[in-house]
Formats: C-alpha cells, sequence, structure tokens
DNA sequence: CCGGACGCCTGTCGGC
DNA sequence: TGCCGACAGGCGTCCG
C-alpha cells in the first residue's frame, strides 16, 4: 500500500494529534504483525510524551522520551487518530491512547506492517541503516542516480525501488515516475545516460511531490489519519491502467511482470 | 557483491 | 452458486 506519499500523509496528519501529548495507555489486540509487537510495548510507552513524529523512507518513527517506536503500513496498513474511538472493528490491531483522550489506532488487514520499540542502545537500527537517501531531500542528485546505476544489469525499474539506491518509490511511483521520464521500465539501469537519470531523478522528485500534495494514491485500503482517501490515482497515467489509452499519445498500456510486480508503460512514449 | 525468487497474510476478482 | 488461482501500495531473507 503506503509509498513515501501516503506514508508522507499519514504523518502530517497524525503529528499535529500526539505530539505533546503522553501515551495513558496501550492496547495490543494482535501482536501478530510482520515482526511480533513487543511484549513490553507498554511498560516502554505510558506515562510517556511523544515529543516528535519523523519519517524515515516508509517507516514513521515516533520520537519519545526514552526511544523511539518505529511504524511500517506494510502493504494495507493504516493509522487513525480518533478523538472519540468506534469499538475495536476486524483487523484493528493496537491502540494508543492519549492524556486527552485522542486513540490512535493501527489497522493492518494483511498484517506486513511492523510496530517496534527502538531503544537508544538499538541506534542505529538494522532497519535504517542501510537506506539510501530521501528522494526529496537534497542528498538525492543526479549525480547520485548516476552514480549508484553504474555497471547495474538490473531493470531501471527495479533500480528505483530498491530501498539502497533511493527510499520511498514503490510500485505506484516507479512506473509513474518511469513513465513521466518516457523511460521503459525493462531498461537495464546502467545503459542509461547522466541526461535520461537526471530527467527520472526530476520525474521521482515531481511525481512524489505531487502526489504528497494530492494526499496520496488509494487503490483499496488506505486511507489517512482522519479516514480520507487520497485522490492522486485519479491522475496516474500508467499504474493499473493497461489497455486503456495513454493519456498522451492514445497508444494502449502495457502490462508486464518484473521481479513478480506488474509494471506499466506506454510503449510510444517510453523508450 | 549482484540479481532474482520466495514467503509472510487477508481480501477480492475473474474464469470455469 | 461455489471453488480455485492469480493478484494486490513491501521487504527481509535466502539462494545461485
Amino acid at each position: 500500500m503506503p509509498e513515501l506519499p501516503e506514508v508522507e500523509t499519514t504523518r502530517r496528519g497524525v503529528a499535529p494529534r500526539v505530539v505533546g501529548r503522553r501515551v495513558t495507555a496501550v492496547r495490543v489486540y494482535d501482536r501478530r504483525l510482520r515482526w511480533p509487537v513487543p511484549a513490553d510495548l507498554a511498560k516502554r510507552l505510558k506515562g510517556r510524551t511523544i515529543e516528535r513524529v519523523d519519517r524515515r523512507s516508509k517507516y514513521l518513527l515516533f520520537r519519545i522520551d526514552g526511544g523511539t517506536l518505529l511504524v511500517h503500513l506494510g502493504m494495507t496498513g493504516s493509522l487513525r487518530a480518533y478523538s472519540d474511538a468506534p469499538t475495536r472493528r476486524a483487523h484493528d490491531h493496537v491502540d494508543l491512547v492519549l492524556d486527552d483522550g485522542t486513540t490512535l489506532r493501527y489497522h493492518d488487514p494483511r498484517r506486513f506492517g511492523a510496530m517496534l520499540w527502538i531503544a537508544p542502545a538499538d541506534e542505529p537500527h538494522p532497519l535504517l541503516r542501510d537506506l539510501g537517501p530521501e528522494p526529496l531531500e537534497a542528498a538525492f542528485t543526479d549525480e547520485h542516480l548516476w552514480h549508484v546505476t553504474r555497471g547495474r544489469r538490473a531493470a531501471i525499474k527495479l533500480a528505483l525501488m530498491d530501498n539502497r539506491l533511493v527510499v520511498g518509490v514503490g510500485n505506484i511511483y516507479a512506473n509513474e515516475a518511469l513513465f513521466r521520464a518516457g523511460i521503459r521500465p525493462t531498461i537495464a539501469a546502467g545503459k542509461l545516460s547522466r541526461a535520461r537519470l537526471a530527467r527520472l531523478a526530476q520525474a521521482v522528485r515531481t511525481v512524489l511531490g505531487e502526489a504528497i500534495a494530492k494526499g496520496g494514491s488509494t487503490l483499496r485500503d488506505y486511507v489517512d489519519s482522519e479516514g480520507a482517501r487520497g485522490a492522486f490515482q485519479l491522475t496516474h497515467y500508467v499504474y493499473a491502467r493497461q489497455g486503456s489509452p495513454c493519456r498522451v499519445c492514445g497508444t494502449p498500456i502495457r502490462q508486464v511482470r518484473q521481479g513478480q510486480r506488474s509494471s506499466f508503460y506506454c510503449p510510444t512514449c517510453q523508450r
């Protein structure tokens, strides 16, 4: 589900609801996420204040005095802040209750997400240690993308989705960025010229930026911290549009498999 | 090191 | 109507 724009939208929605608040109760309904929710999570959090909410890649990092609560939304996860939480429904797994009565609820049908505690002694955490640059920060330069793709025979789309090269770009936005850059997803990364990679880096920035502005993409499950769906899916050029006419030239969009995932491209606009 | 495939899990959809 | 396989916003892990 959530790629960088959806996680960032969640962060922006959640932060003002939780920062400065003290955790008064923790309810774990189901510990069976990607890794078990720590048995002592309540002990770590209760009585502590949430000081900040950061994002690194697709991880949400709740900075709390004494450590960090790491939350990943996996494919189908969502975090919602309720002033008046309804009774627990199917796939609601964890509640954090705050001192003003707000309930921060983690919901995830497929349970590919995670909720972990990072103590200061665990830093740098293995999940965060080897991540590449943030695509919307200065470290993600044309030069960087060129450098890390030299000698790579893997397809450019798979390279874009490799978190060691650049983070946050999942299946939707990899496809959309490649369309905007006019690059076929199947081309070997190492064969692309500096100029084409510069165009791709720019496409990644603009696609992610526009998606954040529209609250992300909602295909099925994703909702933001207030329960609202994203709108960016309405402007997808290729993702899930196989057989439909390209919005630019009218050629039917093609679908292929790469690395067990679907790729979509316009055979005319992308070479 | 690199590249590719496999699970993890539930829900949905299309074909028979 | 029911059953069955394929597929879905991710990613750590294992294999060659």
